[in-house]
DNA sequence: AAATAATGGTTTACAAGTTAACTAATAACA
DNA sequence: TGTTATTAGTTAACTTGTAAACCATTATTT
């Protein structure tokens, strides 16, 4: 009966906690874990790519990842310039400084992954991401399919 | 070894889903989903509280948990008044108003109970919930241990 | 009893996300 | 080909959380 409520303040604390010791963690590089999560993931990816990737596989909103962006850009770790191929978009690039730091950026978020998969087996974590994901797969459907809500479903 | 990152996304997902959901469904009670969530805790608890209960119990920071109960009140569906025993705490009421709502503020948060728990055995949400509580656990035990990390540490 | 510590709440400043409205460039189509 | 629609990204305003500093009041200690 609390079932749902226990699983959203675990899912809050989860976030929150995660949230907190990548910050504290990241604060010797200068780094937000806004930041922080575009940098680790980019680490993945190939040399250019655009910010609306990041939104995609993110899931973050494009105001969130222009800022973050913005903010790495300053700091030196990205530099951006105009797609030629398609004038609106920007390319991002990793700079020489964002790759000498990658090795740090993974530990900090390995320690993240150790403590997730504490006490935990190998076994349970995969089915705890798979029942995971689809409960996440359920509240995106709820969401794609409830109507608009703002007013023009009456009309 | 993305299953961290599954993880989180998962649970961003969720903790934003939900949210955006309930925000929709309680725009016409007037109330946020931050001020509904207190309401919906407070229906199971006795007449009077302090904040602090809410604070601990939603796991939710004093400023935070503070400023809702101010909107709240502001709105009708709270009154505060000074603790006659300890001058320092405010007890909080909930008004007829807010009684009065119980019932479709219910209603809202069983349905994202519903969403959650869409597709998924009784068995299978029981296991989940225990294993998400010890995730989360590990957390916060990392988050109680690691040192302050603010420069008192090497004194 | 007076000085000090702890506690309940508030204020302030900030972090990191959102939606909505905008600009500029490209795509689609009539 | 010129008008309209779509798309990539930014800006502005807001939401909801946090931590740190502060005020009163209460508790503790000497």
């Amino acid at each position: 009966m609390s079932g749902i409520k226990d699983i959203w303040l675990f899912a809050n604390n989860i976030i929150r906690s995660s949230r907190q010791i990548i910050n504290e963690d990241l604060k010797p590089l200068d780094l937000s874990s806004a930041e922080g999560n575009i940098l680790i993931h980019l680490f993945t990816q190939e040399q250019q790519f655009r910010q609306e990737e990041i939104v995609g596989q993110l899931d973050i909103s494009k105001p969130a990842v222009s800022r973050a962006l913005d903010s790495l850009a300053k700091k030196g770790y990205v530099s951006r310039e105009k797609d030629p191929a398609d004038k609106r978009a920007s390319l991002v690039l990793l700079t020489q400084k964002a790759r000498a730091i990658a090795p740090q950026l993974e530990q900090v978020y390995n320690e993240v992954f150790s403590i997730a998969s504490q006490g935990v087996s190998e076994a349970e974590i995969e089915d705890f991401i798979k029942l995971f994901g689809r409960v996440s797969e359920s509240f995106s459907a709820a969401r794609a399919k409830r109507p608009n809500q703002r007013g023009d479903g009456e009309c």
